[in-house]
DNA sequence: TCTGGGGTCCTAGGACCC
DNA sequence: TCTGGGGTCCTAGGACCC
């Protein structure tokens, strides 16, 4: 029996979290800021229009905010974490598989409503997550996982379609596919794109149809797979359980450059202190840390180094991941160099039970876990950081604290920040 | 002056073992 | 002691995703 997937897209999903607590900003442009406030994450369709394109840095586009009384805002991850987890939790009550692709993305197996009129279905889809949590969706339904995400695409900017599309309803795709710039396909980039058009390769309908043997040599078994889905043939199927993390990383951009040892030891240690809570929620242990410093690759003479370390007993305790983070930071630091970003990756990832101990192991691992269990719960309960190592420093304002200058209120996850009535 | 963060998969090549 | 071939594992790098 053949499958249909569905995929379920938030339309710009940022700006439309920020629309949920703060409908004045409907029908304006409107932008969401990465880190430090640097670069534009997220845009309206209004910014879109305007010409503000995907991670536009800000001070390259400055002309525009001004000149379109462009809605700036930095980001508040807090809020739209807690807004996706509504979106999925809305999903899952109205089919019985799903995928959780990304923060604002799921797959869907509509499989079983096959005889159904699909685009109705759909359109129920849109129509309760927009009830239920005030979010706009899309939705892209086809034969595959890929044409699915086409679909969406086409959804997305179609004006009749109103953010629902079908492929299965048509006999042919092929004036679809016709229409579809390759840069726009689920798997290729940015190379890929480039290499394709030097070969007059444009459009999704000419991938389809070429050479097999001439696509695998370019692009390996992905554009085989590629290829098979555009003939509606799928390759990629539902994974309902997330797989196992391989690696946490936890990394930042400093505002000004850092030379000083000191600033950077506690930057890291803090790295430290969030990847060790990323590992706990997995219920896993790590036994390698990576440390990697960066300086600023916007100008001549960038320095990349990374030094990995690893530890005697895979691990998830804060402590230790500080102290292990620490040499690696002293082996990767030049003095006199200017860093503008560093972070670390924990890897080796397995289990927390059972731990491979060494004959020499000489910590008491059953302690760190009931401490770490403490720990994680206050700050779970109270507010993250309320209790922290001091090796993350103890004072307020440091030199690699992140920049937020335009943060609209946590308004779903702090009591304090709840949205008023007035 | 000012340019995000966190992931995955595949492949080629080297090390190592039998 | 020398030699050949094949399998497996690991790693780095390149591509992609949101």
């Amino acid at each position: 029996m053949p499958k249909v997937f569905a995929i379920v897209d938030c339309n710009n999903f940022y700006v439309s979290c920020e629309r949920v607590f703060n409908p004045t900003l409907n029908g304006k442009p409107v932008i969401i800021l990465s880190n430090n406030d640097g670069c534009a994450v997220s845009r309206s369709n209004e910014a879109k229009t305007i010409g503000i394109q995907m991670a536009a840095p800000v001070f390259k586009i400055r002309h525009i905010i001004k000149k379109y009384d462009v809605q700036v805002l930095s980001s508040n991850y807090a809020l739209y974490g807690d807004m996706s987890q509504r979106v999925m939790e809305t999903l899952s009550g109205l089919v019985p598989n799903m995928e959780i692709y990304s923060i604002d993305e799921a797959f869907l197996d509509l499989s079983a409503f096959r005889k159904q009129d699909l685009i109705e279905y759909g359109r129920k889809i849109q129509k309760t997550v927009r009830q239920w949590t005030g979010i706009p969706v899309s939705v892209g339904i086809a034969p595959t996982k890929t044409l699915a995400k086409l679909a969406n695409h086409i959804a997305k900017k179609s004006h009749t379609a109103k953010g629902v599309v079908n492929l299965l309803a048509l006999s042919s795709l092929d004036s679809i596919l016709e229409k579809t710039n390759i840069e726009d396909l689920w798997g290729i980039g940015h190379r890929y794109g480039k290499f394709f058009n030097a070969h007059d390769i444009r459009n999704a309908r000419q991938l389809r149809d070429l050479n097999e043997t001439f696509i695998k040599s370019k692009m390996g078994v992905m554009g085989t797979r590629l290829q098979q889905e555009l003939k509606g043939i799928p390759c990629y199927h539902l994974e309902y359980q997330p797989a196992p993390k391989q690696g946490i990383t936890v990394s930042r951009t400093f505002q000004k450059e850092i030379s000083n040892f000191d600033d950077l030891d506690s930057a890291i240690a803090n790295y430290a202190s969030r990847a060790g809570e990323k590992l706990r929620l997995e219920n896993a242990v790590a036994q390698i840390i990576v440390v990697f410093l960066l300086t600023n690759r916007f100008r001549e003479n960038g320095h990349v180094s990374f030094e990995t370390v690893r530890m005697p007993v895979a691990t998830s305790d804060t402590a230790e991941l500080i102290h292990f983070a620490g040499e690696g930071l002293r082996m990767a630091f030049k003095k006199g160099r200017l860093y503008k970003k560093a972070g670390i990756i924990l890897k080796a990832i397995t289990p927390d039970k059972p731990i491979q101990a060494t004959l020499f192991d000489t910590k008491d691992r059953s302690r760190s876990g009931k401490l770490m269990q403490a720990l994680d719960t206050i700050n779970h309960r109270m507010g993250c950081n309320t209790l922290k190592y001091a090796a993350t420093g103890l004072s307020p304002k440091q030199k690699w604290q992140t920049i937020f200058n335009y943060r609209s209120p946590a308004y779903t996850t702090n009591w304090q920040q709840l949205p008023g009535v007035v």
